[in-house]
DNA sequence: AACTATTTATAAGA
DNA sequence: TTCTTATAAATAGTT
């Protein structure tokens, strides 16, 4: 683009794309953070070098415009319907799908200049209910296998305690009682010995945001 | 940026904002196109409209680069430790931490125009198989999540046919067991009655992908 | 890192 | 929207 015009093809000398790519990357960095202030737009950007090394800008968080990301993704794609288990939380985005239909065509009926501004925000407001509506989606499903696991607990706390009680009804007539084959496990709360971290890295820094 | 130079804050007009977004973003989609073909790098740029609308690039494929930078994010930060659940994957990252040093190590005391080639190429051998490590690490989390679930479940059938046993034991002397409270629970095999989905979206499009 | 000749990007206007 | 154009900004090659 300057003292010479340079084809857009992958520069072979080794040193000469370490030094286009040192220079490219400011400045496209730089027009991702105007555009940004400039638009007042949501901006992620990530770069990795020809080295490996890692560069990123985000207007706000990685964080957040991933997640806006994935969810808008999923919206696009409209894939939510087959991952949704539950009948209330499938009932939940029919409803939310049903609703953005009947806004859009309600939006789509009005017309002239000063109405175009204002359908503006009613899609912008929109597209933040259907956000929080599928975070709140997502945090059920959390819960839910969070619940599977603690249910399971507690059935297991219930028919060890059972098992106990029979058993010493039992053990006063000194039988030979065949369920003994599993003493050694009894006493111990119902658990696994089994120290869980989280179940996905993106638990931790990519989970979705509270709301 | 040219028949007058204009000021980077966010621009008040609405129609004008309109126009410099979407000129602007042309041009940045633009310029992140041109440095991943010209250095060869992985890139990815993720722009919301002031409108809310979507807009996305990635050189290879956004799911993959979202990841590369979760891996990374979490190497530089240094965090995984301690999300790191059991001894065993704790050694798995302190192994690949100190020989991350080593390498580092080994590389800086090379010197000469030649090696600093061989020197890169090894840098990104060396990522690749921090990656792939990494992959592996979080495979083993997610597996460890499955297996608590599952031996849960084999503690509470065997527990419910000891229950059995016992019951079967009592009854024919006919006496009024107080541990028949749970009766009603008998027989059915031990279980939740939730269908669970996936833990996370990121589960299905995010998950880290396979080795 | 700096320089600078050119190419690109783009703000304003049509 | 799209084009035109005057100018600002970016940058390839050089030092």
């Amino acid at each position: 683009m300057v003292r010479r015009k340079i084809p857009i093809k992958k520069i072979d000398n080794v040193t000469a794309r370490q030094v286009t790519f040192s220079k490219r990357k400011s400045g496209l960095f730089k027009k991702a953070r105007e555009l940004s202030l400039l638009c007042d737009s949501e901006i992620a950007l990530i770069v990795f070098s020809p080295g490996g090394k890692l560069f990123d800008y985000a207007s706000s968080s990685m964080q957040k415009v991933i997640e806006r990301h994935i969810l808008w993704s999923e919206l696009n794609l409209e894939k939510l319907d087959q991952s949704c288990p539950t009948e209330q939380l499938r009932c939940n985005y029919a409803d939310l799908n049903k609703e953005f239909g009947d806004r859009i065509r309600e939006m789509r009926q009005l017309n002239g200049e000063e109405l175009q501004g204002l359908a503006l925000r009613e899609l912008q407001k929109l597209e933040e209910r259907l956000v929080s509506s599928l975070n709140r989606v997502y945090k059920a499903k959390v819960e839910n296998f969070t619940r599977e696991i603690d249910i399971l607990k507690q059935k297991g706390n219930k028919l060890m305690e059972d098992n106990r009680l029979m058993k010493q009804r039992i053990k006063p007539r000194n039988e030979i009682c065949s369920v003994q084959r599993h003493e050694h496990e009894q006493g111990r709360s119902f658990d696994t010995s089994l120290t869980l971290g989280l179940s996905f890295p993106a638990g931790s820094k990519y989970r979705v945001s509270e709301q």
